[in-house]
This record gives structure tokens, sequence and C-alpha cells, in this order.
DNA sequence: AATAATAGGTTAAACGATTAATCAAAAATA
DNA sequence: TATTTTTGATTAATCGTTTAACCTATTATT
């Protein structure tokens, strides 16, 4: 079955596509088409199951309706159910999405912007890949508009949504240290990622204010080796004289592998060490215990990336916002499974 | 900065769009244009920064180049990593690729279908909700290409990408008797899914051929209402006078709830009783032991339903095909930490 | 020198939709 | 009755590309 234009209904109907145009986009208003050839435009184009393309009316209207959305990698949970709610939000509006993935490589970045930028979207969503600065700027220059998800450079001044990074992992080490823990250690990313260093901050700002921070027990891991340098980290942390009785993952992933080797090693999470991770994840629900985690406000942040990239796009708004949302600390203690 | 037209090199050079574009598409073979407009062609072009405009391109073509891909839900591991192959694999061949999450709702599947039917996708990749025979039916009439992949419906000769759901389930509930299980329960999906059912058909073939074959422990649980529903069968299943040592689960998300059950339980995952689980998950590698699972061939997968759809697309192929991939049962044997 | 062939382009229609400008006929007003 | 308004359409240009068909000046052939 060959696709059915706007001039298939014109033809059948006697009339011009003009007319059938005017009445499937409801631009009638001052009866501008009689009500009997109004209803049997419509009556025909339900009968031939009419779909306007697309493509035509983007490149008339100088407008896609889509947007593209950038990210690391959309099989990881967090960027999954980012470009999950980004989808849901887009479309409510109006907009598809188009899904480039960077993982992590600039140059990946690059060949997304490049690729999406070909194919006329209208706007893009950014989870940034490190030093990406310039890409940004370049991005600035062609007046497309574009947010930041999760990700910024406090140099350069753009629109973006992110968490209170510092803030809730300062939180969060203090809980820590309500808990009792008197030397806590630290695993994050070699990366130079602003969120990244900012939980790292964080952290490290809480130790010191509680006159307990030791730069021996902060341990950074290459994204590209995450397996193996967090299996050296926490065995590096674990191996001190002075024990740690505290840990601080400041991503998913390194989490993930740092429970993996705690429970490796045989430490009990209950009582030889108090734990705190960033985001959630199966896999903690699925341990005998609690496990605290920085729960990230990931449908919020898709709602807000969303919107302001669509109130740019729509001239709405000209300026750039930076938007903070809050994270939230889920303890689980009341979760007791055995 | 406005986007760059093929008219805008034309007439800073002073040629006609015919020219430019002939340049631009390499199609100058007998020597139409001389090499030196083309390379001042080449050169403007760069100088200006020119990329071709996909949606006019598209239109005059005939072609989006675009494929949709209709998916239960991106959040999910199996299908987010099932979009990442398939986005990378599609795009090696200059298509790029719009999502559309269904949730597993039939309705949301119809509109997925029509909104990227509207968006001139040239064919599509599907993970098919339950009862949606009659919407792949239209689509054949439309003859919009499209590929099943994960799941399919027996009673439709159509394109698809599986994996041998009942032989591997079989096998591997071989593997658990062999492992010294005397009675074996199942959970599974009360949904209508081929695929689901094939496993467990597989695996109740398995006890039966082993003589040890009970309806009475074969648990159904509702998608809407998994958590509980799984808390209530692994309740049944370990409440029976006759208590179970073995167990097999027909899904990842199955298999999650099952194992934290256990765990809730204080059924010890090794000595009580041994579980089979479907799909790769983070949370297995972090327990303490090893999780026998199911793995199936994603990346094959993906790679599969992109190549035949493409094939058709580019009507390089009009038959319809049945790709059956294998799964792997990962034993993990040797993996022992405690 | 007359004709044919080639090199190096150009013209113009088309893809499907939108919309400002126009128009003819009918109805309303003077 | 003559003129103006209103009603209900149509015309034609346009968005950015592609491409078959055409054209012209130069070079090659006889």
């Amino acid at each position: 079955m060959k696709r059915v234009s706007l001039k298939d209904i014109a033809t059948e109907l006697g009339v011009s596509t003009a007319t059938v145009s005017l009445v499937l986009n409801g631009k009638n208003e001052k009866g501008r088409v009689s009500k009997k050839m109004t209803q049997k435009i419509l009556d025909k184009a339900a009968e031939l199951n009419y779909v306007p393309n697309t493509l035509a009316k983007g490149l008339k209207m100088g407008k896609s309706r889509t947007i593209g959305l950038i990210v690391a990698d959309v099989s990881n949970l967090f960027f999954g159910t980012l470009a999950l709610y980004i989808q849901i939000f887009a479309e409510e509006k109006g907009y598809s999405v188009i899904i480039g993935n960077t993982n992590e490589q600039l140059k990946a970045m690059e060949n997304a912007i490049n690729f999406l930028y070909a194919r006329q979207v209208e706007g893009l969503i950014i989870t940034a890949t490190e030093k990406s600065q310039h890409l940004l700027q370049k991005l600035t220059n062609t007046k497309m508009p574009f947010v930041l998800v999760d990700r910024s450079f406090p140099e350069l001044s753009v629109t973006s949504v992110l968490i209170n990074n510092y803030e809730i992992s300062y939180r969060s080490t203090e809980q820590l240290i309500q808990k009792g823990c008197k030397r806590i250690g630290l695993v994050t990313y070699k990366q130079d990622h602003y969120h990244i260093n900012e939980r790292r901050r964080g952290c490290e700002d809480a130790l010191k204010h509680a006159g307990m921070y030791d730069p021996d027990i902060m341990e950074e891991v290459r994204y590209d080796f995450l397996e193996s340098d967090t299996r050296r980290a926490i065995g590096n942390l674990m191996s001190k004289k002075d024990k740690i009785d505290g840990v601080f993952f400041t991503t998913n992933s390194i989490s993930i592998n740092g429970v993996k080797e705690l429970i490796k090693k045989n430490i009990n999470i209950q009582k030889d060490i108090q734990i705190m991770c960033f985001d959630e994840n199966d896999a903690f629900y699925i341990l005998p215990y609690a496990v605290p985690f920085i729960k990230q406000p990931i449908k919020e942040m898709a709602k807000n990336a969303v919107e302001l990239l669509i109130d740019h796009i729509e001239m709405k708004s000209e300026e750039t916002k930076q938007v903070v949302l809050e994270a939230e600390l889920v303890l689980n203690e009341n979760r007791r499974y055995l």
C-alpha cells in the first residue's frame, strides 16, 4: 500500500490540496471551508488512513519536531531511565527523540552532534563527555538550543539540569559519621568530571569538618579499568594498618563494584564497615541488608530538561538557566530481612 | 547562524545547485564537472560547514534512512542493551533509530507504530506486546518492513530474531537435575507470551522426562504485581510439606525478585536450593556465590535484526525469515568468593 | 571546412505540505 | 439596480535536494 498524501485526498474529492490542508490542520477558523466539505475531507482522510508526511511538513515549516538526546550509554540504568522519561515527556509535547551514544568518548560525542544536526533536530539534551567544552561552545555558535543534564562545566554559562552533588554528598557523609564511623575512605573516578568532583569535594569537606580527612584513603579508579582498579582500591583501603570503617562511592558503577569486592573479601557490610552508594540499583535490593544510597530524581531531571529545551526551541525563553534538583538520601533502615 | 544550504554554496560560487549537488554526492563520474570546479565546491562546502538537510533529501528520495525500534521499556537492562546495539549497527549502515516504549501495553504499541509511521521510518524492529497480532497483520498490509525480536507469534509468518527458548530451558533444567535436585519448582508470568511459554514448556518437559513434574509447584505471577506475587509464589513453594530443592525463573525480573525473596527468607541458595535464572544482571555478580543464568546473545540479536530489516528495506530480500540464536548457560562455577 | 563528439555545465520538475494572496459567485446593503 | 461583503474555495510560491533532459562552446574527426 502506497502512502496516502494530501493530494490523494484532494483529487478523490475534486478539491485543491490547500483546502484539504486547511481542514486537516484545523485552520479554517472564520469559516473558510464549508461544513459539508470539511466533513467530506475528514471522512475521506479517515477512509484512506491518511498520515501526514512529517518530512515534508518539517521541511516546509523549517522544524522537524525532533530532539536529540546524547548519553554515554543507553544500556546503563541511569541513562536508560533518563532516556525513557525524556521520551515520554517529549512525546507528550509532540516531539520525538533520537538517541546518540558516546560511550564517554569525546570523538563519539562530536559524531553524535553532527549526526543529529544533519537530521535537523531542533535541540539537544546532552550528558557531556569530559573535555567537551569546545564542542558545546561551537554548538552555542550554531544557535542550536541545548541543555546539559547530569553534568556541566562551571566555566560555561549554558542551560543545565543538575543535582546538588556537593551538598548531598556532604550530608550523606555526615550520615556515615553520625552512624559512628571514625575513618571513612572514598572511591571515585580519576576523570575530570565536575559533577563527580563535586561529590568528592562534598565528602571530603564533611570529613575535614569532622577532623577525619586523610588523603591517603581517597582512592581513584579509571573508567576503562573499573573492575580491576576497584579491586585494587578496596584492597588498599582494607589493608591499611589503621582500618577504615566507612566508605563513600561516588558513582553507581563504582558502588556496585565496590560492594562486590567487599562481599568477596568477606567483609560484613553491616558490622565491619558502613557504605554510601550513588544511585539506585537492583543489586542493592537483592542483598540481605539495607544499602544506603543517594537517589537522583531522574524523572524530574528529565522533565526539567525537556521543558527547558522546548522553551528554548519555541522561543519562550532566551536566557540560560541552571536548575539544581535535590537528590534524596535513601537509608532503607526500616528494611530488615534477616 | 543560519543553516547552510546547497543554494548558499551555489550562489557564492556562481554555479547552479545541480552542480553542487552532483559534486557533493560524488555523482560526477564521466567528468560532468571539471576538476577545478569540483575542488572549489568541496572547499566552499567545508568553509561554510555545509550539512545536508536530511529532511529535504528524505522527501525527495522517498526515504528517511530512519528506522523505528519499539520496546517495552528502554530503562530495562535487556531492552536498553538491545537498543544500544541496534543503534550502533544501524548507524554503521547510515540509519538512525527512533525508539518507542510500550510498557507492555497494546494501546501504547499501536500509538508507537502510528507515531513512527508518521515520521516516515522505513522499517520497524519490534518487541511485540501480548495480543498484538492484529497490529502486526495491519502492518504487513502497509508493506512497511519490520522484524520482531525477542518475541514472536507462531501463527504469524513474519521475520523474527529469537533465541532457542525451549531448548535452553530444557538443558538448563537438566543441569539442575544433574546437580542433584529432586524437586524443582518454576515461577513464570501469567501472560500469554509465546517465548515465555516456551521457556516454561522446556523446563516442564525436562522435568517430565525425569519423572519429577508436579503442576502443583509451577507458580504464575502477574506482570503488574510482580513483587507481591513473587513473594507469594516463593512463599507457596517453600512451605509445601514436600520441600523443593530447585527453582527455575523464566525471566530476569522474576529472577531478581525471586532471589530477593529467597535471601529474605534466609534460604541458602547454595545449600538449600539450586536456582536457574534468565538473563544476566548486576545483582547476580554482587552475591557471594555463583548464580547460574541463561545469557541471551543480545548483541547478535541486534545485529541480525538490523541486518534483516535493512535487507528488506533495500529490497535485497522479500521473504520472511526466522532466525533462532543460541542462548548460553553461564554456570560461573569457577567463581568462588568465599 | 563541415560535422560530430565531448566536456562542463544549466534548467526545471518533483517530493508533500503550508499559506499568503487571489478570485468568483452568492448574499447583503445601499 | 449597482455596489459591497461574505463565503468558499483556488493558485502559486516555497522549503532543500535530486536528477533526467537539455544546452553551448570547445575540441576532435573526416
